[in-house]
RNA sequence: GACUCAGUAGCUCAGCUGGUAGAGCACGUCCCUUUUAAGGAUGGGGUCCAGGGUUCGAAUCCCUGCUGGGUCACCA
């Protein structure tokens, strides 16, 4: 990279860099730096009546500076937080030659450096406990200019707000504003939390295929990759349900899985592609058990985070406290448009939804209209945790039938806020039956619903060697930290939300394109093509831009000569 | 995907009905031995997202595109 490319204070820092080698000091040195007390130490455990931190060896970044001639204090950040450093000139060079002061501390070192100190605590005259520096060692210098947020009475002044940037670059993000770093630590409390919680019952925690031949154990779009060797396509996983349980099958009698899964959908403020997914299957369990086990665990983890369970999310509080309310899917639309769809056939389905103003499409079966209507009138109302059960059996293909009406399932999802956290079946385990739903699915698909399940024939296979009475749950964790952290963008619990590349198309002159013997008659077709940059046109081989070209002048009916396959191919040359 | 708002110095932001770019922090130089959004003096720093158009003249108005945010749609 030139010096031109950089801006003022980067090339001063660069300069500083060079400095300080000269004077001897190795900007990034390969030696470790023994470190025997933190930040979070000194604040909450240094008594200056105790005497206690008198030979301190600490390391972090320099986040701010305040120099008065001969001495000057510093705030140091490491990964607990931060303390104040105070530099005297004559406690750091104690002979006649001040340039480790002057010079290297002064000058050469800038706010984002590392940097290693040994020395004592001590209270300043205005009572800020502090270290008092006897020697100080360059760990790292710092190139780039960090965004400077200050922070007086807790009100902080010039935020780094830029969300493009926080995302894109989240690890400045973490350096500035201290609060992300809280709602990272605190999703990875949620996780072991429930984890200690299964491991505590004897369930195994496993790891399944990412890659799988037949995506399955949801409706969804898949991302799509191919294997060389194989010579075949293989898909990121929309869901692990479907490994988890044949690892029933197995003999397993409790499995478990953080997973990544990916699904090829929009993205906005609760979807990202990827995302993950905690799943867990229990052995001779139906969903009633179930409901008792997940409202256990969110009362752990509420409590683990907190030490109680009321949280405020958005304008509500929710208590997640246990038992939660359960409520029929039927029951909450009788609850909340007054209308009992007990026993309705498709026609008279119809009906209630145009009744109700709930936009229908020809295609939908009743299970799909009645979803919709659930969707539409009930989801949203429900604040408090709330166990929805009893799905139609059209919208769950994995699901036991219920136990009293075969038009339903034995399966529940729990809404929190308005918004669906946990999904949950007693496990269909009756292999003659799961073949005909994924059956239904196939035809679902041949109508044209490019989401419906493809058959895992081998999954049948599985089933027919008998799998125990199961029941299984799901649950977002990227959701739950949402609610958790009281967050309302997926953006701010994942470290790397996904974003579009940030490079920018350059675009180029037609002169550009008439420098590597493009006619000058062309020039500006080959750009209007598509062909933006001479670099784009060379990614492809030289027939490709032929032929494209010449189509290009077809459709545009453009009057001037067709481009010949050789004169084509000179372009193509470096 | 649709609508909408935004993009100006390293960061946070001003910039009027078009007249050729500003502040605070940060940075350079100088002063300052317990300060804390340290202070005082002084100076430098810009492809005003990109490309086109209107105009004598565009950060500003118009068009197209790029990137991000919000809302909606899609999404068990």
């Amino acid at each position: 990279m030139s010096h031109l490319d950089l801006s003022e204070q980067e090339i001063i820092r660069r300069k500083s860099l060079e400095e300080l080698r000269s004077l001897g000091i190795e900007p990034y040195p390969q030696a470790m730096y023994e470190i025997n007390a933190n930040t979070k130490d000194i604040r909450e455990n240094f008594d200056p009546e105790k005497e206690n931190f008198q030979e301190v060896s600490m390391a972090g970044r320099i986040m701010s500076r305040r120099i008065m001639g001969k001495a000057s204090f510093i705030e140091l950040m490491d990964e607990k937080g931060r303390v104040q450093v105070y530099f005297n000139r004559d406690e750091i060079c104690l002979g006649e030659d001040k340039t480790l002061y002057n010079t290297v501390f002064k000058r050469l070192l800038d706010i984002g450096d590392f940097i290693g100190i040994k020395g004592y605590a001590f209270v300043t005259q205005v009572g800020e406990k502090s270290i008092f520096v006897k020697e100080f060692t360059v760990l790292s210098k710092s190139l780039r200019v960090l965004p400077i947020v200050k922070e007086k009475d807790g009100k902080t002044y010039d935020a780094f707000t830029d969300s493009e940037q926080r995302y894109r670059q989240r690890y400045v993000d973490l350096v500035v504003n201290s609060n992300v770093k809280d709602v990272f630590l605190k999703r990875a409390k949620i996780i072991n939390t429930m984890r200690n919680m299964f491991n505590e019952r004897g369930y195994l925690e496993v790891e399944t295929p990412i890659l799988q031949p037949i995506p399955g154990g949801a409706a969804a779009r898949p991302f799509i990759t191919h294997h060389n060797a194989l010579n075949m396509p293989l898909y990121l996983r929309i869901a692990n349900e479907l490994y988890l349980k044949r690892l029933i099958v197995g003999g397993f009698d409790g499995v478990y899985e953080f997973a990544k899964d990916f699904r090829n959908e929009g993205m906005d403020r609760t979807h990202n592609p990827e995302f993950t997914v905690m799943e867990i299957y229990v052995a001779y369990k139906d969903y009633n058990w179930m409901m008792d086990f997940t409202e256990e665990m969110l009362e752990k983890v509420a409590m683990a985070l907190h030490g109680h369970t009321k949280l405020k999310i958005g304008d509500n509080e929710v208590d997640f406290k246990a038992p939660y309310r359960r409520l029929t899917m039927t029951d909450a639309i009788k609850e909340h448009t007054g209308i009992d769809i007990t026993g309705m056939n498709e026609e008279q389905l119809r009906k209630v939804c145009k009744d109700l103003n709930v936009e229908v499409d020809e295609t939908y079966g009743k299970g799909k209209m009645i979803d919709e209507i659930f969707g539409e009138k009930c989801e949203h109302h429900m604040i408090q945790p709330t166990f929805i059960t009893d799905y139609p059996v059209e919208m769950s293909p994995l699901c036991k039938k219920h136990r009293d009406n075969p038009e339903l399932t034995e399966r529940f999802e729990l809404m929190v806020n308005g918004k669906e956290l946990c999904n949950a079946y007693t496990e269909l385990n009756d292999p003659i039956d799961q073949l005909e739903r994924f059956q239904d699915q196939l035809k679902l698909s041949e109508k044209g619903d490019d989401e419906a399940m493809f058959i895992d024939e081998d999954f049948v296979r599985a089933l027919e060697y008998g799998m125990p009475p199961t029941s299984g749950m799901g649950i977002g964790i990227d959701r739950l930290t949402m609610f958790m952290t009281g967050q309302d963008s997926i953006q701010d619990v994942l470290f790397f939300p996904q974003m579009r590349p940030e490079k920018k198309a350059k675009v180029e002159g037609p002169e550009d394109f008439i420098a590597i013997g493009v006619p000058e008659v062309w020039a500006e077709y080959v750009i209007a093509a598509g062909f933006t940059t001479v670099a784009k046109l060379r990614e492809n081989k030289h027939t490709q831009v032929h032929q494209q070209l010449n189509g290009y002048r077809k459709k545009n009916k453009l009057d001037i000569a067709a481009l010949q396959l050789d004169e084509v191919e000179k372009w193509m040359a470096e």
